[in-house]
DNA sequence: ATGAAAGCGCTAACAG
DNA sequence: CTGTTAGCGCTTTCAT
């Protein structure tokens, strides 16, 4: 039924070490008896058998990915720059989605080592996360993208690639205290992860270094969901001094800001400024034109499958590798920028 | 170093089929070997080689799914219904982007099939598809979503899911007619893919049945393209006689007409009424607002996993499925409905 | 209920 | 340059 080396070691009157040699085109065979036995093979419809093969030889050209939401433009384009890249290098990926539950990525991740993946690179990570402990301790190769475990005691053996979200918080804040905003609020994710907490270092720290009266009520949690952040922008802005601003911390939840504030009647930036945080397809559309702190996702992928095949190829011993890469801050017209420019 | 059934053995004092047993949980070993050996497992971290499992057992709980682009709103949405469908029948998928190509294709089902995925779901074929024929040869189980071979001498053998395009068509052209268009232009994707085909069937006989009258020049291939659509729209917009609509056949290349017509200082739907295809997320944000023939994508992609499992795992012979599943018109701002409502 | 042994398809020594 | 052989980790008869 499924044809083998063996069946190809048969027709072509050999042995199937030969056989394997010419087919992973490894030296020790003559060019006649390589090309004899490559004719056959694809005669044969051959096709390997990468089960067998990773058995023996210990690797499955497979690497891992654990993102939250492929639905989501930030991981679809993180996605693709992995997969793009692990191509290029002649690996397959594993997609696994946890949905941002930590009992979701422990089984992806045991789900991956099973598999044999030769590596995984991981999204999802919580500043504390408990399922790290466990690749470490199998020495299994794997690299942070986009989260990183804060004050993690191993921290200094883990490679990872992430943006400068301190500062990118900054600068968003800067930004709208610059162009006229005392009262600015601030939609943020989740508190257990590393992006957000960065950021909302650099948003405090904004706050100090610019001497920004902040409101303490001005400052919700919005899990990343549109709804929810357009629930706490209508709530926000019934408050008799409401705030003038908001920076959302992703663009999903400024899509979600957006929407609350239009409903309301309020002009965007007329009467409220809005910045986000990705800088995703929807972001530049005429009509949406949201100020935004870019991140380059794509390179995070690329770069980082890099780093992990390198680290999974190279006998050498490993070096680690902390990629940071810089944010930019592009300014369309939910900021109002262009009403007054920079006041201050 | 790595922990195998043989270590589980050595230390239960037993033998490694009893191990393979109790970890497979069959039946024919005493409930206290079993809880002993499971015990041990654990505390060992045993983590099963799935590379070795499938050697012997010929199935890899692993779905191959081929798309076009992870990035393209349509597609992540469709690898989230099979990822979730997918993992709650305990399989985890290997994601495969062609970029629209068919020698990418073909690379894909190869690699897919020599990493001994136990069935493939693809949503890329041409009308005319030449690379099926390997997958029908190897009688490798596979199931088409979306997109479908047409004319396809072996189609009754073939399951697909797809939505009914020719009706989704038809219904965007007389909504256009009925609110009074009369000069409708049309952005079509690639005619070499059934989606496209079937669409341009609908618009075809809406045009002949509501006698609309057509100027052939209104028709034109954007492959897909929000850049492609928004400069054929700038060039019809500049035709003497230029069209007062535009379908769209996907929401991408909706957006980049979108962005044409404004660009040119004219307004939606004042001036140009539009109609897109896919109801993406952007499509019914406010001040997109757009008028799109809705399809159920997510469903696709659990009902085909649905059906392809099921075919995996029964022994029984298999039936053919063919699910065609409904669209929706989803009347927004873009198309001027709300203006004058249908006129004839 | 348990164990011994064969073998899945392939690679990698090792001989010749 | 080519062939023989011993496993990789696991499942699965077949004995016991």
């Amino acid at each position: 039924m499924k044809v083998t080396i063996k069946d190809i070691a048969k027709h072509a009157n050999i042995s199937v070490s030969a056989v394997s040699i010419a087919l992973n085109n490894r030296s020790g065979i003559s060019e006649k008896t390589r090309t004899n036995i490559l004719r056959i093979a694809k005669e044969l419809n051959y096709i390997p058998n990468f089960a067998a093969r990773s058995l023996v030889s210990k690797h499955s050209n497979i690497i891992g990915v654990i993102i939250i939401d492929i639905t989501d433009p930030f991981f679809s384009e993180l996605a693709k720059g992995i997969e793009e890249q692990a191509n290029r290098h002649g690996y397959s990926i594993i997609l696994c989605n946890t949905g941002e539950s930590i009992e979701n990525e422990r089984k992806s991740m045991i789900t991956l080592m099973s598999q044999g993946v030769d590596g995984i690179i991981i999204a999802t990570v919580l500043h504390d996360d408990p399922n790290l402990d466990m690749l470490v301790a199998e020495h299994y190769p794997f690299i942070l993208v986009n989260r990183i475990p804060l004050n993690y005691p191993l921290d200094e053996k883990i490679d990872h690639v992430t943006i400068d979200n301190y500062t990118g918080g900054f600068k968003a804040m800067e930004h709208l205290y610059r162009i006229g905003h005392d009262r600015i609020a601030v939609l943020s994710g989740s508190m257990k992860v590393s992006t957000i907490i960065e950021r909302t270092r650099g948003v405090r720290s904004a706050i100090d270094h610019f001497g920004i009266g902040f409101d303490e009520r001005h400052f919700v949690e919005c899990d990343y969901s549109r709804q929810k952040a357009g629930d706490a922008t209508k709530r926000l802005l019934t408050l008799k001094t409401h705030p003038t601003a908001f920076f959302a911390m992703d663009d999903n939840m400024a899509l979600g800001a957006r929407e609350a504030v239009l409903s309301l009647g309020l002009n965007i930036p007329g009467d409220i400024a809005l910045v986000g945080f990705d800088d995703s397809d929807t972001a530049s559309l005429t009509g949406i034109d949201l100020t935004t702190v870019s991140q380059k996702i794509y390179e995070i992928g690329s770069i980082a499958t890099d780093i992990l095949i390198k680290k999974i190829e190279s006998r050498t011993p490993p070096m680690v590798n902390k990629v940071v890469i810089d944010t930019e801050l592009v300014i369309r017209k939910t900021c109002g920028h262009f009403l007054k420019g920079y006041i201050r």
